[in-house]
RNA sequence: CGCGGGAUGGAGCAGUCUGGUAGCUCGUCGGGCUCAUAACCCGAAGGUCGUUGGUUCAAAUCCUUCUCCCGCAACCA
């Protein structure tokens, strides 16, 4: 039986398109389930949308149509995006299905009658002809942060969740799993600014608003954010009913890729939330910085992005997703800009990967009509590039457990570049005008073609396109993760003509 | 003093935990090669490692002062 491995990412607002921070997100979940699932285990990858709540209730109202016509013309436009970017999700979740939206009020009625949920009055300044409720740290003094007109102090009865309850478990969680906040300044964070000041009980229903799942036992709330969209996790493999064979299977989740906003939710409401159900806690929660547009942030009021699949369309959906998994640091905040995708694409992929393959497969068919052999007769120049090609697998797979995908990509573009080097101190032109170094030509040449083949399978999590036409183009049967072994590549095998990978972009003015 | 992170050649980063000749990618300049996508390879220039003071034989690294930037502070990926 293969291990499982449940990987998610937060189920996304819909309150507008998606833009390249979703897809930043979406495609380091893609990337890492990809590479789990090379390495056999089995994967359950998850993405969604959190549907409910006041914003897109507003946002329909705007638009004219019911709320739920204005999120189903989002997901669909969401799902085009995903295929776009070959997205290898499992399950996409909406927080509008009908199982969820049964398990959401079975989850609430259950903390209801256990005690971990009770009534109690919510106070917020309230901004009328907004219809929103501010805290006081939003408001900007005294006044609404959105028109700038006053606000009033109001309560409304809610239900309350019993966060406080809990506090003490969760530290004593935190201390016996020190890595399950990635990266760990975030755990400081959360232990200093909500847990040491003492957590509050969470405000877990409304009745400001209707667009929600109303509490089944109190028709005039509907469940606020919190319990809808977290559960999210578990009501997509059948929770409530334990015994589904998914639930039993995949639950508790390995990880749960967010972004650092919402690293709060995922790692303070969410267990204790979870230790309320009786249920064992995520593994993982990692927050991840974000992408910034030239330097600032991504915004949807300032409209200074673009639609992702204009990218893809321009470079291609490998340079897209290349640029978001190699440009960000591990946990950081990365930059986007549509100069740096350039220069990213030509040098990293058109250049060093793109260039590779192409002259070592010309040289290949000019000298031997692209058919490989390996006579083995090697020198010592070679035993470098073997080496490090023989140990790469390993490498990437440490990286990639410590999540630091763009280091595990760097790692293999280190041995391509290494590659180039190899030919330029090969020189298999010179050995072509020499009859008697034929064997030694074909061996330099099998040498990089065996290379080319690894780290093609390696990259295949990250750039999938493009590593399946590499091996395409090498024609080979060894294509899978365990054929990852220096020498493992066919001989006689009939190499397919070059196409270029990667054109390289010309910058336009 | 709310909390956390950051400041390293033109750009983006690593190195800081465990002090010991400052490293990588991109860019610039010079050279080489000709298999290849003006590509690839080699070399060079360029940094008093944000600031102040201290510990030490020795500080980017440890302690301290200050400055600036970013994030979080009850649903922005």
């Amino acid at each position: 039986m293969p291990e499982k491995y449940y990987i998610t990412t937060p189920i996304y607002y819909p309150s507008a398109n998606f833009h390249i921070g979703h897809c930043y997100t979406t495609i380091i979940a893609d990337a890492i389930a990809r590479y789990k699932r090379m390495t056999g285990y089995d994967v359950f990858f998850q993405t969604g949308t959190d549907e409910h709540g006041e914003k897109i209730e507003k946002k329909a109202k705007e638009a004219g149509v019911s709320p739920k016509e204005y999120v189903d013309k989002i997901i669909e436009d969401a799902k085009d995006l995903w295929a776009s970017l070959g997205i290898s999700y499992d399950y996409f979740i909406r927080t509008t299905d009908k199982n969820h939206e049964v398990a959401v009020q079975k989850i609430f009625k259950k903390l209801y009658e256990q005690g971990d949920i009770y009534k109690g009055s919510y106070e917020g300044l309230y901004c009328v002809p907004c219809e929103s409720f501010w805290t006081e740290s939003q408001a900007v003094d005294g006044k609404c942060p959105d028109c700038g007109r006053e606000v009033k102090m109001v309560s409304e009865e809610a239900y309350f969740f019993k966060l406080s309850k809990y506090q003490d478990q969760l530290i004593k969680f935190y201390d016996e799993h020190p890595d399950f906040i990635l990266p760990l300044s975030r755990k400081n964070e959360m232990l200093n600014n909500f847990i040491k000041p003492g957590l509050e009980d969470l405000c877990v229903s409304r009745t400001s608003f209707k667009w929600g799942i109303p509490v089944d036992f109190d028709p005039n709330h509907v469940v606020y954010v919190w319990i809808d969209a977290l559960t999210n996790y578990i009501t997509s493999l059948g929770y409530p009913d334990v015994n589904n064979e998914l639930f039993k299977k995949y639950w508790p989740a390995d990880l749960h890729l967010v972004g650092k906003e919402i690293v709060r939710f995922h790692t303070i409401i969410w267990p204790c939330m979870l230790m309320a159900l009786d249920l064992p806690l995520p593994h993982q929660v990692f927050g991840h910085g974000w992408l910034k547009i030239d330097g600032g942030k991504i915004s949807k009021s300032l409209g200074n992005y673009k639609d992702p699949r204009e990218y893809i369309k321009a470079y291609g959906v490998d340079a897209v997703r290349y640029y978001a998994l190699r440009e960000v640091p591990f946990g950081n905040d990365g930059n986007f800009s549509e100069e740096a995708l350039i220069s990213r694409t030509n040098a990293d992929l058109a250049n060093t990967l793109g260039n590779l393959v192409n002259r070592t497969i010309s040289m290949a068919h000019k000298y031997f009509d692209g058919v490989t052999s390996n006579p083995k007769i090697n020198e010592e120049i070679d035993n470098n590039l073997i080496s490090k090609v023989t140990s790469l697998k390993e490498i990437v797979e440490t990286k990639m457990n410590e999540l630091k995908v763009n280091e595990a990509i760097d790692e293999i573009m280190d041995v391509l570049r290494l590659c180039n080097k190899y030919i330029d101190e090969t020189t298999p032109w010179t050995l072509a005008k020499d009859e008697t170094k034929k064997n030694r030509l074909a061996t330099v040449l099998y040498n990089l073609l065996e290379s080319i083949r690894i780290c093609a399978i390696l990259l295949s999590p990250f750039i999938p396109d493009t590593s399946n036409n590499i091996l395409l183009e090498l024609n080979t049967k060894k294509t899978d993760y365990a054929s990852i072994e220096f020498g493992s590549l066919e001989e006689n095998l009939q190499l397919n003509e070059p196409k270029i990978l990667f054109n390289r972009i010309e910058i336009k003015n």
